[in-house]
DNA sequence: AGCACGCCGACT
DNA sequence: GTCGGCGTGCTC
């Protein structure tokens, strides 16, 4: 038997393996393999079996070449041949191998693989080094390196001297006899949890009749043996001894006797959220239940709704609701959430109505945590999954229902590793592929989504009020240039602004702070020489955290200490611009020396829990005012917000990205209504220098449909989508000149195609250094009226990415090709 | 991707 | 002459 297997590798092949008679049995299309794979073992995916090798293989030039398969992962398949369409499609479309998507599926942490370790001698390295002149070179490196620790990791030590050329040195150094390289099978990072349980072996008349016995010669064990029979239920060993107070000799004595046994049993670890929040009986509004309605009218087929509900117009009821139905029917549920909207408060709300039919994924669990819960989904224990991104590709049987809420927002596209998918469109096809409905929600949905609702491609379904009487908050705008002129402003806040926190503080309601920048000041400057002190290896600037203070770069996380003078003239004037959370908490702490402010950003919020306890506290009145980034735009519904402000409403719109508008638009706009959510009125005041930029009439209108309309003809102009397919390629290295040629080189390959596709030539990005590695990009587009499906445009990419790995001298480069990008900074 | 081979310039 | 750094090619 023969089985055609793929690795999250780039590369778009299968490799053919035999398998073992004694796994024959075992061996099933969606399970994973661990392989040997050149010096390497792998874990990979079975993707077709068969009994010849004529049949599936192909290129296969030499039958001998052939290893066997040496582990089953899995004991049943985590995906079936539909799925298997759907993850095709998914490297179909986004230009990654068939392995890379399935990687997808599996949660981190799960896959066995060969590491490489190095033992070294340090004795040896140590006096090895003192020989080497070059204290510089690479070999002088690794020698320090080795001569400091007895065991690392190759990956390890390729990261701490930051070059990958280690294996010629390291060779030699094992010919010296220096090292000795080994090659482990490092397992799987999570396993399944066992515990020791205790339970009765004896019929309950036998051990009454031993009782006497045991309480005259061993008292410990009778208390164990009482704590036993008091429940029906085993329990773990631990928690007996724990609560009698006795040692495990006592536990022993009773296993001896035969009265009790110890068994091993599975533990499934689950996340315990402390944030607590009443149950409440809900009643819909006529149009939650015409919306609802609406969804029904889809009967379990494919169909894709858009729902434009605004702020607070109780979405989230609406997907509870047809959720509830599509269970009953007895089918199964995705439901994708933005990670930041993940917040206690909503998941909260999904266990009070689905208890433990459904399974939650949100970045504060443990890696045993997610382990579990995906077992748990796999084996069928759940109905429903809520998550972000990749919780679509859990593998839930029987699905009859996607929802996508808050559709619009960036987070769903993956932009940081292959596959660079969008989980909002993969959730389209994913819906298609099941024959199931998909609903995308959002308070302000992306231009591309209601472009495909106007034109009739999904089915639009409004929700214009907000529930329970609740109006949407008055919105002012503040133009702080005019504000400093009439001299009505002092630091970062304008007098209205203070006045109405104010007021807010004095009636014990609560404000929410927006500024959507991390750190106390984004900018330090020369006053003498102009000079913006930047990070060594991004072109970015540096930005000041007061806590610990520091200069840091957002982009690579570098940090240096604050310095005293210019790095350029030496002048000692050097200035701190731009505003951060930590300076809006701080001025705010100076203005309302006893209100009880807390910031809420990734640098705040990083220990486990601690948003819990934030949102607690303010839930129940211990905190007045909220200080955030935009994780305080999504998701809070906290009914004594009655005053939100905006300190830089521009900040965003500064970016020369094509959806900047879109993306200030989307921001001001959530988090404006998180204002006014109960019968008690909403305010919200936006700072901004830029007051004539059109969206904020839009914001302060609530006018999303205006908003719309003008964007929609800014793209057309633009060239851009929905208008356009869009293909970004960015080739990027540490040296400038070889990734400036590399650049060229592959724009020359896609050229070829300019007939069909439109392209940009290689041009610096925006931000042009990150991390060290010079960028250059190539954007690539198509017409929607000439290519719809993207097909054009998709294999120009693919062609030239094939020719450009066959012909092109610059091979050691890295390319990365963004389908439908989120950015193009 | 990760690993090894082998070429070629640099440095005793 | 060797050393070590980097490009090239392969993985069932």
């Amino acid at each position: 038997m023969y089985a055609q297997i793929v690795f999250p590798l780039p590369f778009r092949n299968s490799f053919t393996y035999s398998v073992p008679r004694l796994l024959e049995k075992d061996v099933k299309i969606g399970t994973r393999v661990v392989v040997p794979f050149g010096r390497r073992v792998l874990t990979g995916f079975i993707i077709a079996l068969s009994e010849s090798i004529d049949e599936s293989s192909s290129g296969l030039a030499d039958k001998s070449k052939i290893k066997s398969i040496r582990d089953i992962l899995d004991d049943q398949p985590i995906f079936d041949s539909k799925m298997l369409e759907f993850y095709r499609w998914m490297s179909d479309y986004y230009l990654c191998s068939l392995g890379e998507a399935l990687k997808t599926i599996v949660p981190y942490g799960t896959d066995v693989e060969s590491k490489r370790k190095i033992v070294s001698d340090t004795e040896i390295c140590r006096s090895l080094l003192a020989g080497e002149k070059n204290k510089n070179s690479l070999k002088a490196k690794i020698l320090s390196a080795l001569a400091e620790k007895e065991l690392i990791n190759i990956s390890y030590l390729q990261k701490i001297i930051k070059n990958k050329n280690v294996y010629s040195i390291l060779r030699d150094l094992e010919d010296a006899g220096a090292i000795t390289i080994l090659n482990e099978i490092a397992d799987a990072k999570v396993r399944v949890k066992k515990a020791r349980y205790v339970r009765i072996a004896l019929p309950r008349e036998a051990i009454y009749d031993l009782m006497p016995e045991i309480e005259r010669a061993a008292p410990k064990q009778m208390l164990i043996l009482l704590e036993l029979l008091s429940s029906a239920e085993d329990k773990p060993a631990a928690e007996i001894l724990k609560k009698t107070g006795s040692s495990s000799s006592a536990l022993n004595g009773l296993v001896s006797k035969g009265i009790v046994e110890i068994y091993e049993k599975e533990i499934e670890r689950t996340f315990k959220e402390n944030y607590a929040e009443e149950m409440k009986d809900i009643v819909l509004s006529v149009n939650q239940r015409k919306a609802v309605e609406e969804l029904k009218k889809s009967n379990g087929k494919f169909d894709v709704f858009l729902l434009y509900g605004v702020t607070g117009s109780g979405k989230t009821q609406v997907y509870i609701e047809i959720a509830d139905e599509v269970v009953k029917s007895g089918k199964n549920v995705i439901i994708l959430v933005p990670e930041i909207s993940l917040t206690p408060q909503i998941t909260t709300r999904f266990y009070n109505k689905f208890n433990d039919k459904i399974a939650v994924f949100h970045s504060r669990m443990s890696l045993g945590e997610r382990y579990d819960t995906w077992r748990g989904i796999l084996s069928g224990k759940y109905s429903i999954v809520i998550g972000p991104r990749s919780a679509l590709f859990v593998p839930l049987k029987n699905l009859g229902l996607i929802v996508v809420d808050e559709e619009h927002d960036q987070s769903y596209k993956q932009s940081d590793m292959t596959p660079k998918y969008n989980a909002r469109d993969a959730a389209v096809m994913l819906a298609k592929f099941n024959d199931c409905p998909v609903v995308l929600g959002s308070a302000t949905p992306s231009i591309e989504s209601m472009y495909n609702a106007q034109s009739g491609k999904y089915k639009l379904i409004e929700l214009p009020e907000r529930i329970d009487n609740a109006k949407l908050p008055e919105i002012k705008l503040v133009d702080v240039t005019i504000e400093k002129k009439k001299k009505k402003i002092e630091g970062i806040f304008s007098n209205l602004l203070l006045d109405e926190i104010g007021k807010r503080l004095e009636k014990k309601e609560n404000v929410i702070i927006l500024q959507n920048r991390r750190g106390f000041a984004t900018q330090v400057y020369c006053d003498d020489c102009g000079e913006v002190i930047t990070c060594t290896d991004c072109t970015v600037s540096m930005v000041h955290h007061i806590s610990k203070n520091i200069l840091q770069c957002h982009y690579c996380g570098n940090s240096m200490p604050v310095p005293k003078a210019c790095p350029v003239c030496g002048s000692v004037s050097l200035k701190f611009f731009g505003t951060g959370t930590q300076r809006v908490e701080d001025e705010l702490a100076f203005y309302f020396p006893n209100a009880k402010i807390e910031r809420v950003d990734s640098d705040s919020i990083s220990r486990k829990g601690a948003l819990s306890e934030i949102l607690n506290d303010f839930r129940n009145g211990r905190i007045d005012i909220l200080v955030g980034t935009q994780m305080l735009s999504k998701g809070l519904d906290f009914s004594n917000v009655t005053l939100v402000g905006v300190v830089s409403a521009e900040t965003s719109l500064w970016i020369p990205d094509f959806r900047a508008d879109e993306r200030t638009f989307q921001l001001l706009t959530q988090v404006s209504g998180r204002a006014g959510r109960s019968d008690k009125k909403g305010e919200v005041i936006i700072q901004t220098q830029n007051s004539k930029n059109f969206i904020f009439r839009k914001v302060i209108d609530n006018d999303y449909y205006g908003f719309y309309n003008e964007e929609l003809e800014l793209r057309r102009k633009g060239e851009y989508p929905p208008f356009t397919r869009i293909a970004l390629v960015e080739i990027k290295d540490k040296n400038e000149r070889r990734a400036r040629a590399a650049a060229n080189d592959f724009h020359k390959y896609l050229a070829m195609h300019k007939k069909t596709i439109n392209i940009s030539p290689p041009n610096e990005a925006i931000i042009y250094k990150i991390k060290g590695f010079y960028r250059y990009q190539i954007l690539a587009r198509s017409f929607r009226n000439q290519d719809p499906a993207g097909r054009l445009l998709r294999s120009a990419i693919f062609d030239a990415l094939t020719e450009f790995n066959r012909l092109s001298r610059h091979k050691n480069i890295t390319l990365i090709v963004d389908i439908d990008p989120q950015s193009i900074l």
